[in-house]
DNA sequence: CGCGCTAAAGTGCATTTTGA
DNA sequence: TCAAAATGCACTTTAGCGCG
């Protein structure tokens, strides 16, 4: 098979030096499948269709390793190898190939067009803009097809099932590490803008230096760390005072929705969002008398702590815990003065 | 929801990959 | 096309414990 193209192109029109590139990958594999799967999505504010062609190949004899020619309708390309290592086994691999295979034979048309257009092409370009338009040539004359025309609609979705978040409220947190991190790579694509970062090993060498700077020289960071928070937290405030709390009511709806799914997968669960910034409710009477007996329990562990320090609460005279109501309705009063 | 504490989960950084 | 996952680490936040 002729050599194709020089490397992948990412959703950000770089090229990945680390991904194979597709020539290699075409000689590498001893069969190549092309094969096609529809999809079209809807999510929150967008919608747009993709086509989505995979390039299927038996690579080294033994790992099978697909190609993703991502085609959208806009105009906009992308090519990206899928690996599977460890985590999808080549079984599960071929299950959702297949599942693409049979969707539909219209497709084998397209297929066999796409193949040989890149047999026969024997293109080969350096240049990233050259390679852009060659792909969206072919796209443009792919969008105008009748296949594509025949695609399936995209089901709608209500928008507490969508993915997208319905509010966002802002993160406050930060810290000086993190800062320290955001300086330091940026001094290192400042001095050189062909910088390939590694993110996991640059941290790792930055977490080495970070150890070894003086308090005085992590003071700048720390302090910025602190100013950033507390700019953080205002904005924050603003941002619930002006949110629709209907909104925050849907969206921890949406949240909910989506847990049914999360659960099921052993995912970790969303989170409801809540007003950080509204006022606490009072300590009750049984919270002050955890306070005030808190101490006298350090000897055991957390929960079992707990559990004795309600188990003295329940033998509590009703004098005694008359007296923690009292405190309670009195620090009541306070408040609403 | 609130008490205090700990273990566990979340967060930031930047970027690519994957999923919808 | 956007959003999430994944990547590693320190640091930060929160769930959980029981009761009213």
């Amino acid at each position: 098979m002729s050599t194709l193209y020089p490397a992948f192109l990412n959703s950000r029109d770089k090229i990945v030096g680390s991904t194979l590139a597709l020539s290699s990958f075409v000689h590498k594999c001893s069969s190549i499948q092309i094969q096609i799967a529809n999809s079209f999505f809807k999510g929150g504010s967008y919608s747009h269709n993709q086509h989505r062609f995979y390039f299927k190949g038996d690579e080294n004899n033994s790992k099978i390793s697909i190609l993703n020619l991502n085609l959208f309708r806009d105009g906009q390309t992308q090519i990206s190898k899928r690996r599977y290592s460890n985590k999808h086994g080549s079984k599960e691999l071929s299950s959702q190939v297949n599942e693409y295979l049979d969707a539909g034979s219209s497709k084998d048309e397209l297929f066999s067009r796409i193949l040989k257009e890149i047999e026969t092409s024997g293109k080969r370009t350096d240049s990233v803009e050259e390679l852009k338009k060659l792909l969206k040539d072919r796209i443009n004359e792919l969008v105008d097809s009748e296949l594509i025309k025949t695609l399936q609609k995209p089901k709608s979705r209500k928008m507490t099932n969508s993915i997208k978040p319905i509010v966002k409220p802002p993160k406050i947190s930060t810290n000086p590490f993190n800062l320290y991190c955001k300086d330091q790579i940026t001094a290192l694509f400042d001095e050189n803008p062909q910088f390939q970062l590694d993110i996991s090993s640059q941290v790792k060498i930055l977490l080495e230096k970070w150890r070894t700077l003086s308090d005085e020289e992590k003071k700048p960071f720390k302090e910025k760390a602190q100013e950033r928070k507390s700019i953080l937290i205002k904005e924050a405030e603003q941002w619930w005072e002006n949110v629709d709390p209907n909104l925050v009511k849907l969206e921890n709806i949406r949240r909910k929705n989506i847990n049914v799914e999360r659960k099921e997968s052993g995912k970790p669960l969303l989170r409801e969002i809540k007003n950080p910034f509204a006022p606490k409710s009072l300590p009750t009477a049984y919270a002050i008398f955890v306070k005030d007996v808190y101490s006298l329990f350090l000897n055991v562990g957390p929960a079992e702590r707990m559990k004795s320090i309600a188990q003295k609460w329940n033998h509590l005279s009703q004098d005694e815990k008359q007296k923690y109501k009292e405190r309670f309705l009195e620090s009541k009063k306070e408040h609403s003065d």
